[in-house]
DNA sequence: CGTCGTATCATTGTATACAATGATACGAGA
DNA sequence: TCTCGTATCATTGTATACAATGATACGACG
């Protein structure tokens, strides 16, 4: 338990099924695939090394998730992310992720608890060190707990679609700066789950969520954007 | 606009694409499909006159919103949902319910206003008439123009699924008893929003969840799903 | 009698063939 | 020149064929 591998990502976790699925995803949340381009199920699909079917399968599911728009015998269009919705979303999570530390504070198993005291332990090291790629590592997985110790899978998966939906420009701004002042408000939150103090543990959580976005503001979530959409200009088929 | 067809359903809007989707998902919410029931490309395809194909992409979809669970290689479970379920999603709607309320004081057209104006007042008259499927039609519409008028596509794209999962089960709530308080409510939170009041709509709405919720379980939420389950007996094939 | 290994079969995963649809280009007629 | 109609083509929608996988049944062996 407690396996901080750092070089493996969750895509290991998708090994047959769902591969596409998360490739395409990857590829529209990276700016790969930019806003509003059309995509062609036959030119995904050879760039993935897959027939039109799993692609198909895949489109109708990013559909699902609004990450694609879908007009009948038409295309799919990518919908992407703007910068209102990375807000919204932030703002809608500072809500649930509090309703969750508050059920977690209630539903909390011990081993969950344990992993979070290492967690927070295992950051504090990390951000001395200023090893950053754990770092994040170690904040996704801390709120992967907390979803997982709230024993609601309706609200566990809400919170784990948001949670992918930003991983990557959070990661960034993390990099940057609020690596450690992100892990001691983990604390505070860990600590308040600890003591059975639900109240706190909400109100801790939903802070914690609007610092992160103030903080990804202050950073400038615009050119986070920019950068990503320039880091690969993708060679164009037709 | 402001077109109340109590007669045909949302269905029509699916009319193509999806009908296959909406139809399994349907099957699931009645009960058709039972909880832990193992569903088949094949057999599933057989009853609605498709081949595999688009029953494999409903299946992807379905999974995605957490009411089939697909084990690779071989099979999909009906996953359905549990009185626990129902309560953590009236809980996590309270929430969103009482920021699209917000929201929707800061974001909402005249247009959006007047039919929210008109459908509580033609609410009034249903429930006075007694007409308990148009208040239900009208309850629905009221919750889906203020998603709309919140001018977030991710929240309003969160609440619309909530809020799908759980018209079966409302629907039926509603036509007991809560019809006329439900919509007392509404004509408060509209009064709310056209005042331009966000704090109050937001805990107006919020309140009108809780009350939703509270009156389900005191009419028993349990027996609703019994009663479902057993309306139809479906015929096994093997 | 129990356990292991293998053959068989049902079912899912993927690719491909064909049908249906919508967009585009071109040409005839006003 | 403009507009409309038609032919053509690219692309999506659906069905089906084949491959891969996992479950089951059966028999050999201890």
């Amino acid at each position: 338990m407690g396996n901080y591998n750092v070089k493996e990502e969750v895509t290991d976790k998708y090994s047959l099924r769902g591969r596409v699925f998360h490739r395409i995803r990857e590829n529209i949340l990276n700016g790969t695939y930019k806003e509003h381009e059309e995509l062609k199920e036959v030119t995904v699909g050879e760039e993935l090394g897959v027939s039109r079917t799993p692609v198909r399968e895949a489109f109708r599911q990013l559909e699902l998730e609004g990450l694609i728009q879908i007009i009948p015998n038409k295309g799919a269009y990518v919908t992407g992310i703007t910068e209102k919705d990375v807000k919204d979303i932030y703002i809608i999570r500072s809500l649930l992720e509090g309703l969750c530390a508050r059920w977690a504070t209630e539903n909390i198993t011990k081993e969950q608890l344990d992993e979070m005291e290492e967690n927070v332990y295992l950051a504090s090291f990390y951000a001395e060190k200023g090893h950053m790629e754990q770092l994040a590592q170690l904040d996704n997985r801390f709120h992967e707990i907390m979803y997982e110790a709230c024993n609601s899978k309706m609200l566990e998966h809400q919170l784990k679609d948001f949670h992918e939906y930003v991983l990557r420009v959070r990661k960034k701004t993390l990099a940057t700066s609020r690596g450690n002042a992100s892990n001691k408000e983990h604390e505070q939150i860990m600590l308040a789950i600890k003591a059975g103090d639900g109240e706190l543990a909400q109100e801790l959580a939903h802070t914690h969520m609007i610092n992160a976005y103030e903080n990804m503001v202050k950073n400038g979530l615009h050119e986070v954007y920019q950068k990503e959409n320039l880091e690969l200009e993708r060679e164009n088929k037709k």
